[in-house]
DNA sequence: AACTATTTATAAGA
DNA sequence: TTCTTATAAATAGTT
């Protein structure tokens, strides 16, 4: 991009090099820069002058982020290379291999809860969904025990107060959730309560909105 | 330098964007070697796609010499937020942090995959399933997305195959898996079939239950 | 550092 | 993705 074509050598002139060298560098930044911007890409450059000045970009994510991502990401040829003893070398490795497994973790979640499914594919999608779905039924069943738990241990709480005080005027002005007593009424522990929850969880019965404030408060400790 | 001006943004369509980096990155390489030939410079480049693929360019004297060159020039700055000796002992203390960290992730992962909820109680219940639920309508509104933009892309190629085919015979009966390979069929070398299918890939969800397993196994790959 | 004539890079389209 | 083409950008040589 000139006026003649140039050739891919090194330019003997020293003053025509160095101005090459500032106007050229100039560019590289600059498209380092664009590139990063425009593609959303991770960009760190470095560039040392003949003197030896340095001139670097990087991405937002900071130079020393990227190197290390750079070294966790080539750490396995690393380790082919250098079966170094236990130097520092080798605490360097464990530690990137802990930073690898934390930043494997973090996507991970950052999955589960919905976010960068960009980087997905269909069958990754799928996945996760399926995943989440057995949670959610787990976490609604869990719920649901711990919530019957509850509240059969208020009920039988409350039928010790009404047999203490012999006041028979005494009627129930707690709010008695009236489709409860189907549960803890029958004599004895509620067997088989998982299974009736397990089912509850699956039509979603109970859920947040259901439930009333009181009850949580109640029942939440 | 094309048919428009581009603006220093992210790009948002996903496959220009893909396309882009791919033109861009072959030239930022390019402007790297060349700096480094025509003016005797020591460069290091560093480029992580979005999806986290690595691409990196260095001077002769190799990616690592250069990065330890640029550790020694900015070690001043170093010492100044790392006044620590490298003892064992700080090794030690950043690695079981670090192993803290893990730990503390992964517990937190067991509990979105609906495990151990001995721990929690009915609050953090509540909290758990709110997060899923929210997670679970982004995954499918992702998924339902990306089925919608595939199965358009489906009916585009479906047609084009249908105009290229003569015969009048041949009724639609549905994509047959013979017809998919409409990739391939055109004349000339079956260049960017990768990258086509990497945005099938991408693109598709059609969820299990509602897309054909033919369509799954020959666009999903 | 500015100025252009040219070469290059690349966006868009196929 | 690769090829082509029109056009934007970069830059070599000059002032």
């Amino acid at each position: 991009m000139g006026r003649g074509r140039v050739q891919l050598k090194r330019i003997e002139n020293k003053i025509s090099r160095q101005v090459t060298f500032s106007k050229r560098r100039t560019g590289l930044l600059k498209k380092a820069h664009e590139i990063s911007v425009l593609c959303d890409a991770d960009v760190a450059l470095i560039v040392f002058s003949t003197k030896g000045k340095l001139f670097e970009y990087s991405t937002h994510s900071s130079m020393e982020s990227i190197l290390e991502r750079y070294e966790r990401y080539s750490y396995a040829e690393k380790l082919l290379t250098a079966p170094e003893t236990e130097t520092q070398a080798s605490w360097t490795l464990e530690s990137s291999k802990l930073k690898a497994k934390i930043e494997v973790l973090e996507k991970n979640i950052r999955h589960y809860a919905g976010e960068e499914l960009d980087q997905l594919n269909l069958r990754d999608l799928q996945n996760v969904e399926h995943q989440l779905e057995t949670a959610l039924k787990r976490i609604r069943t869990k719920k649901n025990q711990v919530m019957h738990e509850s509240i059969s241990e208020l009920h039988k709480k409350l039928k010790e107060n009404e047999k203490n005080s012999e006041q028979q005027n005494s009627r129930l002005e707690l709010p008695q959730p009236q489709s409860v007593p189907s549960f803890g009424t029958s004599s004895g522990p509620i067997i088989g309560a998982a299974m009736r929850e397990e089912e509850l969880a699956q039509t979603h019965a109970v859920s947040t909105t259901v439930m009333p404030l009181w009850m949580i408060r109640h029942i939440n400790q």
